[in-house]
Order: structure tokens, then sequence, then C-alpha cells
DNA sequence: ACCTGAACACCGTTCAAGT
DNA sequence: ACCTGAACACCGTTCAAGT
């Protein structure tokens, strides 16, 4: 029985669903190989190599995002909108979120969200060099709030040893006060809150060119 | 002749200076203990194991920032010191970047600058749920920006293929405009620009409690 | 054009043996 | 306590051979 005909698509989405089963460390070309029923080599027919790959399942899982944009909405909304949706790949990718975060994308993939954006910012006021800038500091506080999300970020309010008994008062006052805070962590709430502050802060925003319509 | 001892501090140095002078995909047990003339598994008898391994690495690095805390600043001054010092990373240690990021760390190394950044925020005025909202933001902010300077991060702004004539300006005619600015990414200017905008965002956070001294 | 097994140069880690 | 080589179960990728 030939089932179905190796492709591309195929071994991409193998690998994605090989990611989320079991991490980005279990991906080996071998074990998809397997997973697809052929030969290691046959995947070579249809990928360069293994880095090929994993940017391959960068871009897909990028392209997996709803980017339902409403160009007549307020620009506010349609930036709050394209943030929930970037967010959402940590929801349905978590552990193919790195990923995406963390390797270049030379396609057009990575494209049309920004286009998306600054097309936005284009409507609230922001042009050139300003738009850039917005749009980078947004890009800076999506990804850092996803990387939070999914786990991989750093040291600070990981869930363990910050039960309050477990760090120093002496040493550290302000964390041993703030523990219970420090180790839960709404992720929609967290997002959301900075999501507002940052909007608020391009409406202050002096720079900003009001009432383009 | 015995040269030095192999200690887990020699260990943990090799390896960030093989991450810094080949990269993260560069380092196995095997290469690090080549380095240091010792077989593969006297490594072993300082470090469980490879994970462990880079968890020191990230650790290390944290540790190597100045916090050069002023507590009689004016508290604006001492959030830019913080961001500033934890930037200093993606500068001394571009290519361990991505490990101190992109790990839990389960030590004290990541509990002194909560702390101070804590403490800061209380300063400013920000007391328990909204000190930590605080910090979270900030720390998101950061973390993104350091994967857009490290070059690890997305899609978005890279120099390759965005010279205008590499974009087809029918789709994607914002992008195409704004081709050089976004081609082009002074990444300490980058920063500071955030870095400024927050801080106004926080000033005009109505949460917060003025005059706390 | 697509598939494949054998082979090569690597991995991390266990174990038993040394000092 | 510290070091070590041999061994095991893996890697990614090249190559020559098949269809």
């Amino acid at each position: 029985m030939p089932s179905e005909p190796l492709t591309r698509g195929r071994i991409v989405a193998a690998a994605v669903g090989l990611i989320e089963r079991e991490g980005a460390d279990a991906v080996s070309m071998r074990r998809i190989a397997a997973e697809l029923g052929v030969g290691v080599m046959s995947l070579y027919n249809h990928v360069p190599n293994k880095d090929a790959l994993l940017g391959a399942v960068a871009e897909t899982v990028l392209n997996q995002i709803e980017f339902t944009d409403d160009p007549g909405a307020h620009w506010s909304d349609r930036v709050r909108a394209q943030a929930r949706a970037f967010r959402q790949i940590a929801h349905d990718y978590p552990r193919c979120t790195m990923l995406v975060v963390g390797r270049q994308l030379h396609s057009t993939a990575g494209l049309l969200p920004v286009e998306r954006a600054l097309a936005t910012l284009r409507g609230a006021g922001f042009e050139g060099a300003d738009a850039v800038r917005m749009l980078r500091m947004f890009i800076a506080y999506v990804v850092g709030s996803l990387l939070r999300e999914v786990g991989l970020t750093p040291a600070f309010a990981q869930a363990r040893p910050l039960t309050a008994q477990g760090v120093d008062a002496e040493l550290f006052p302000e964390v041993s006060s703030l523990a219970g805070l420090l180790s839960a962590c709404d992720h929609e709430a967290e997002f959301e809150f900075g999501l507002e502050l940052l909007i608020k802060a391009m409406e202050a925003y002096e720079g900003r060119r009001e009432g383009t319509r």
C-alpha cells in the first residue's frame, strides 16, 4: 500500500505534531521519517536539511495565525486584534513558539503581519521612522510576552522556589513579600495590561500626527 | 603536567567561550572536554549533564551584569539603568543571550535583578499587583528587544530581502515604501525609544500612588 | 523524479575500572 | 574523590544504488 505520497507539507506537519507532543528536542530527521513510515533519506527529497525543516515549521505556524484585520475599525482596536492574533500562537503551538520567535524567517510569511501593522500605524498617525519604531516596540513586547507565557523565559516569576518560605526574606525583602503575586501569572491578564499601557503610550506620543484618515 | 584542576567554573567558562566563538549549536560535551584537555566523562564529575551545564552558562552570564543601583536616584533613572544593564548581555554575550532568555533559572541569579526592580517600582509608587505587572511588562519588552538585537528574532525587519526591489510593492505597499527604514536598525536607539515610551506610560498610569518616598 | 540502505563522523550518557 | 576508555543508543548527512 503506497499510502499517501510523501510531500513537504506532510513532513512539516509531522514535525509540528512531534514538537507539540514531545518538545523541540525530540525532533530528529529519523523520528520524523519513522513517523511517516519512510526511510530517513526520503525526507531529503523534499527538504534540504534539518535547519530548513525547522524554518518551514516556523513559517507554517506563523501562517496559521488568523489575522482578520478590519481597516474600518479604530486603530487601537486593530492593534489589539493583531497583538492578540499573534499571542494565539502561544496557545495553539506552545512548543513551536520558540522556533517561530527564535529564527529569522526569510519568506513572505512574516511580511504580511508587518504590512498590516504598518497600515494600522499609518492610520494611527505614525509615518516613516515613527511607524517603524512603534512596530519594533510592539514586536519586542509581544515576543517577550510569548516567551514568558510559553514558559521558556527566565528566572523571573517562575512558580517553584518562590513560595515565600523558599526565598530569604532578609536578602530579598521585596521578592519575598510579593512571592504570592510573583508565582502566579494570569498570562492573558498580564498581556492585556501591557497592551493597554502601550496603546495609551502611543496615544500620548507627541510625534504623532493627529486625525489622519 | 597536571595543569589546573578541573572545576565547574572552568567547564562553564569553556562553554561560554565556545558558544561565543562558534554558536550554541557547536557546544557538545565532547568538544568542551577536548578544549580543556580532559576526557569527556571527567566533566560529569562536576556537572550532572549537558542541560545543567547550559543552565550554569545562563546563570553565569546573568551574574555578569553590573547592576549598580543608586537607591537615591529618581526612579525613572533607576529603571533606565537596570534596563540598560540587562541589555548589556546582548553586547557582551550575544550568542549566549538566547540561553539566558530561553530557560528557566532556578537559582538566586535571577532573583537579585527582580529584587532591585521591585524596590525601584515601589519607589515609583507601584505596590503589590501593580508592581508585579509593571515588572513583567518591562521584562517582556527587554527580553523581546534583546532577541531582536541578537538577531534571532523573527521575520520582521531582517536585512536581506528587504531592499525595496526585493518585496512586491503591489502586495506589500507599506513594507516596500518603508524598506529602507525596516532594513536598518540602530539597536541602541530603538531600545531607548521604547524604554522612554514605557517610562512615560508608567508616569501616566492612573493606578500609581504619587510621591512615595 | 523519487526512494533507499549502508556508511561516516559525530552526539549524550551508563558502566565498570582505575587512581 | 576524581578521572577515564569502552560501549550503547542515538544523531545529520553523503553517497552510490536502485525504481
